[in-house]
DNA sequence: TTGTATGCGTTATCAG
DNA sequence: CTGATAACGCATACAA
C-alpha cells in the first residue's frame, strides 16, 4: 500500500476511479446525464480516498461557493442574533451557508471583511453597518439591515416611540420622560425614536421639558443613572419610555432601589423585546421589533439577487408592535390633600 | 476614459503603475527590499483602480488566509457568544478574521462546515462539536472547545457541582434538590455538574433522595416546572442548585408564583453567570465559567498551532468559581412547636 | 531591486 | 455520456 498524498485532488480520485477529472467534477456537483454505473464507481472512489473538495480553487474557477455572509459589529448583541436566527434558517433550507464576520463597529474591519467576502461569497448581508461599502462589493449583491444601500430592510422606529407615547397617554400619564438611546452620526434609531415620542406627545398635547430627557446610551448602567436622576426630581415622572430594553431594565433597577413600585407608581416601557424583557420582574412592555422575520426578508431577498432574480421590493420597512406586560399602569391619582 | 474592467486584477495595476504583476504583489504583501519611489507609484496605481485581492486566488497560489473558523451549534447562546467574544479579541489583536459558521447541532452540516474550512482557514475553533470531525481536517489544525481532540479547552463541571454543594451546605442546607440539565450521549456537562454535586453532598453525608432530582433541560420553562414540583412537595428542599441560569431563572419565577420568598425560604444557586444571572431579582447566586478566558485560550492555542509553534499544553482545564449574590441564605429555622 | 516562468485545484467550454 | 484544454488570480522560486 502506498502513502497516500497528504491532500487529496481531483486528479487523485480520477486515476482511482480510473475517469477523468471532468466526470468527478460532475458527480460532485451533481451534473445531470450521466450512467448510474459511473456515478457510483465515482463516489465509491470519493469514498475511499477520503476526498473533499478545495473551496478555494472552486470559487477561482467560477464555481458557485453557496455562501452567504454576514458583516456584523458584534454578535453578542440579541437584536443581532435574532436577526441571524431568522435569516439562518431561511438559508439553510435553501441548502447555502451564513459565514459571519464582526467588525467591532471598526470601519476599517468592516472594509476588509467586505472586500475578503466580495470574492468568497455569494452575497453578502450587511447588518447595521458603519459606512457605505456598497461600492466595494462590485457585483456581489448586498442586502442591508438597519442601514441604507440599494436593497435594505428597516423597522419604523419612529413609529415605534410613537407607539409608546399613544399607550402611556392612554393609560392617562402626562408627566411622562424620556431615556434616550446612543446617539451616532451613522445610525438614527435613537433619534427616530425619540423623535416619534415626541411628536405623539405633541400630538396629544403634552409636554415633554428638557430635564425629562436623559441619555441612557442603551446600557444598563446608564439606564439606571438616568432613571436616578429623574425619580429624584423634585416632581418626578410616573411614567418612563427607555429606549430599548436593556437602558429600560436599569429603571428597573433604580426604582427597585429608590423604593418606588412599579408599575404601580412608575410605569416603564422598552424597546426590542430582546429575552429580558419577558424574564424581567415585573415583566416588561416594550416595543417590538420582528427581528426573525426581518432576518428572513433580507435573505430572501438577498437568495432572490444571487440567483439573478429581481426581488419584489429593494426596500421593506417593518412596523413595530406594542408589547403590553406588567410594568406599565394607570398613575397614582394626585393626592388631594383636604384643608 | 475606458471603462475599467469589473474585477479589476494584480495584472490591471500592474499595467497602471508600468510595472510587473510580482511587484505590485509584493507591495501588498509588504514585502521587505523595494524602492520606496516604485512602492509608492504602485501604491497610488492601486487606490486609483480601486484593486482588492481576490482571496480564493491567494489561498490556491499558496498564501495565508488569515481566517480561523469557528464552528458552533448556535450564536444565540450566551454560552457561545462570551467564548467568541473572548477568542475574537485575541485573534484581532494578531490581525487575523474569524469566520463563524453555525451547524444547528446538526452532525451532517457540522461535516460540510469542516470540509468547507480545511482548505479556507488557516485554522478552526470547533464549540461543543457533536460529533468527532478531526479527522476531516488534515493538516488544518483544530481546537475544540468543550468537546474532545487533540487540542481542548475545557471546564471543570464536576468541580463546579461540588463548589454549588459546598456553598449551600456551608450556609447550613441540609434538604437540597437538584434540577438537572439536559443529558445527551455527546455531552457530559450536565452528568459532570450533578456528579460533583452528589459527591459534595455524599462526602458531608447528606443524602439526596430521587425526588429532589428533576429534570429541568436547562430551559427556563423546565426549571419553572421542575421547582413547582419540588416546592409542593410535603416536606420541600430548603434550597436548590440549577444545572444553569436559565433553569435557575424559571425556579425563581415558580417560588415567585408559589409565595416562597428567595432566599429567605428557598436559596437558589444557578450556573453559567450570563447575563440574566446579575439582572435577575434576586440577583443570582451562582458558578461562573470563565468563558471569555476560555475562548482566549483557545485562539491563543490555534495561533500557535496555524504558526507551526507547539503550544505550552495540548489540554487546558479551566476552574470554575463560586459568585454569591442575593438569592442564597441560611435556612429558615424549623419553627419548633412549644407543647 | 525587479521581472519571468510555473503551478495551486477546480470548473466551463467544447470536442469526441 | 465522457474527456481534453484553457482559464481563474495569485505567490513561490529563481533569474536578471
Amino acid at each position: 500500500m502506498s502513502d497516500p498524498p497528504l491532500t487529496v485532488t481531483l486528479q487523485d480520485v480520477a486515476r482511482h476511479a480510473g475517469v477523468s477529472k471532468m466526470t468527478v467534477s460532475n458527480v460532485i456537483n451533481n451534473k445531470p446525464g450521466m450512467s448510474p454505473a459511473t456515478r457510483e464507481r465515482v463516489q465509491r472512489a470519493i469514498d475511499e480516498t477520503g476526498y473533499v473538495v478545495n473551496a478555494a480553487a472552486r470559487v477561482l474557477a467560477g464555481g458557485r461557493m453557496n455562501l452567504l455572509g454576514v458583516i456584523t459589529p458584534r454578535i453578542n448583541w440579541p437584536f443581532v442574533t435574532e436577526i441571524l436566527h431568522g435569516a439562518s434558517s431561511v438559508v439553510e433550507n435553501a441548502g447555502l451557508d451564513l459565514a459571519i464576520f464582526t467588525t467591532a463597529d471598526n470601519p476599517r474591519v468592516e472594509r476588509e471583511r467586505a472586500t475578503l467576502l466580495r470574492t468568497l461569497a455569494d452575497g453578502v448581508l450587511l447588518i447595521i453597518p458603519a459606512a457605505d461599502e456598497h461600492q466595494v462589493f462590485g457585483p456581489t449583491p448586498v442586502v442591508t439591515i438597519a442601514g441604507d444601500g440599494p436593497y435594505t430592510v428597516s423597522v419604523d422606529d419612529e413609529q415605534g416611540g410613537r407607539l409608546a407615547a399613544q399607550h402611556l397617554l392612554s393609560l392617562g400619564h402626562t408627566r411622562i420622560a424620556h431615556i434616550r438611546g446612543a446617539i451616532t452620526t451613522s445610525r438614527h434609531d435613537a433619534r427616530d425614536r425619540e423623535r416619534g415620542f415626541r411628536t405623539a406627545l405633541q400630538d396629544a398635547g403634552v409636554d415633554l421639558p428638557d430635564h425629562l430627557v436623559r441619555d441612557g446610551q442603551y446600557t444598563e448602567d446608564g439606564g439606571e443613572r438616568a432613571a436616578r436622576a429623574l425619580l429624584t426630581l423634585p416632581e418626578p415622572p410616573t411614567a418612563i419610555f427607555a429606549a430599548n430594553d436593556r437602558s429600560a431594565i436599569g429603571a428597573l433597577h433604580a426604582a427597585e432601589a429608590l423604593g418606588v413600585r412599579v408599575p404601580e407608581q412608575l410605569s416603564i416601557v422598552g424597546y426590542d423585546d430582546v429575552q429580558i424583557a419577558s424574564l424581567a420582574r415585573p415583566a416588561l412592555t416594550t416595543i417590538r421589533q420582528p427581528l426573525q422575520a426581518m432576518g428572513e426578508r433580507a435573505a430572501l431577498t438577498l437568495l432572490d439577487l444571487t440567483r439573478g432574480v429581481t426581488p419584489a421590493q429593494a426596500h421593506t420597512r417593518f412596523p413595530a408592535a406594542l408589547v403590553v406586560r406588567d410594568s406599565t399602569a394607570p398613575p397614582v391619582r394626585e393626592v388631594t390633600v383636604s384643608p
